[in-house]
DNA sequence: GACATCGTTGGACGGGCGTCCAGACAGACG
DNA sequence: CGTCTGTCTGGACGCCCGTCCAACGATGTC
């Protein structure tokens, strides 16, 4: 019971060191799975992504859906980290305006990859049951972080919102989810449209 | 080259009946993918929910993606059909809020494994290049009868609309998909949300 | 009636899948 | 030192995948 440092660093690991490779497992397996897309993605696929070999998937998880399953969450905390980052400060209304278009815009340049990949998983939510509850977990977080943006827009306007934040969530979703495709699709106007989309939309729905 | 009646009744269908027959296996097959979705229905599957064998599939079509492929665009045009009965005729502004929201609606409730499946497609083509284009094409004609209900509704109002097209169909199809996934988890409210988000979306974006 | 042609069947083929396991290996412990 | 415990490997297992094909009945042609 009473440990010292040297205990700590030795007997921790145990559990530890355990979860410490199913993250690091599950951020390879998300770099694969965003490589390819769900449905083209093995195991195998996944641990030669990793240093390791096949069976070692099994060691550290059930089956493959245990492993999606922690992946997903794994995608959802990096998403807070990132999404923390937008709009955390803006002192007038303009500067909100401009923030949040630069940043939905900035994550698309940096995440094109995973974010695909969420909107991948999310359809995946539509016919597998076992990813539904994780999918409508991360579904509102993000619906939290437009409503930030949303509300503090409405804030320094000197305004209350006029719409529910489900409403905001479903047309900036609907608006980055247009900017990915044509992002990805090599249609150089897409940041810019959603830039200009989402000064749009935050005006006209406050 | 002289032809009778006759002649093309019987000779006619040298050609005719094999696309019938297209037509026939590839719209079992959108039941079979919407039912189980995409990375999860194989050829067995799709000849299961016909009445022929698994080999009449490769003998009507190449290979899985030319099967797809041809799936796909018979699924644009069974939505083109839908999408002209929605807002046809509404004679003032008010009517129209009313008959777009329910029209919305009404094809969720009627067709939900559909829109599901339809997700599903654009999904994937953001990793299979080959769907692309064609949910591109779809894509463009969603956003078409998107404004056709927006301009009518200015137009009704006595305005201009004061956005692009392609903000009306992002904002309307975030919409629209949240309502859906909303409706398959059994969220009752659903449906009345997309009534309400399309009456919001329609009077502040125009 | 003999003969092509078309549409269809049922099964074979190689390969990739998720899963599982016997054993090798290393470090901690008695 | 031997033993045990936690990691990791490589390969085997059975199943299902997409593809392909030899054979057959039906149908229309000469």
């Amino acid at each position: 019971m009473t440990r010292t440092d040297t205990d700590d660093r030795i007997s921790r690991p145990q559990a530890q060191k355990f979860e410490d490779r199913r993250c690091q497992l599950a951020d390879s397996a998300l770099e694969a799975l965003a490589a390819r897309g769900y449905a083209r993605t093995s195991l195998r696929d996944i641990a030669q992504s990793t240093e390791f070999s096949l069976g070692v998937l099994h060691y550290y998880f059930r089956d493959k859906v245990e492993l999606i399953t922690y992946c997903v969450r794994r995608y959802k905390a990096r998403c807070v980290e990132r999404y923390d980052a937008i709009a955390a400060h803006a002192t007038d209304a303009d500067d909100l305006l401009r923030d949040a278009g630069d940043g939905l815009a900035a994550t698309i340049e940096a995440d094109a990859r995973m974010h695909r990949l969420w909107y991948d998983l999310r359809a995946q939510s539509l016919f597998e049951e076992s990813f539904r509850l994780d999918v409508a977990d991360i579904d509102a977080s993000l619906e939290q972080m437009i409503w930030r943006i949303v509300s503090a827009y409405a804030e320094l306007a000197g305004v209350t919102p006029r719409c529910t934040s489900g409403l905001a969530y479903a047309a900036f979703d609907g608006l980055f989810q247009q900017a990915l495709l044509r992002y990805l699709s090599g249609d150089d106007a897409a940041l810019d449209d959603l830039r200009a989309g989402t000064r749009a939309l935050l005006t006209r729905l406050v």
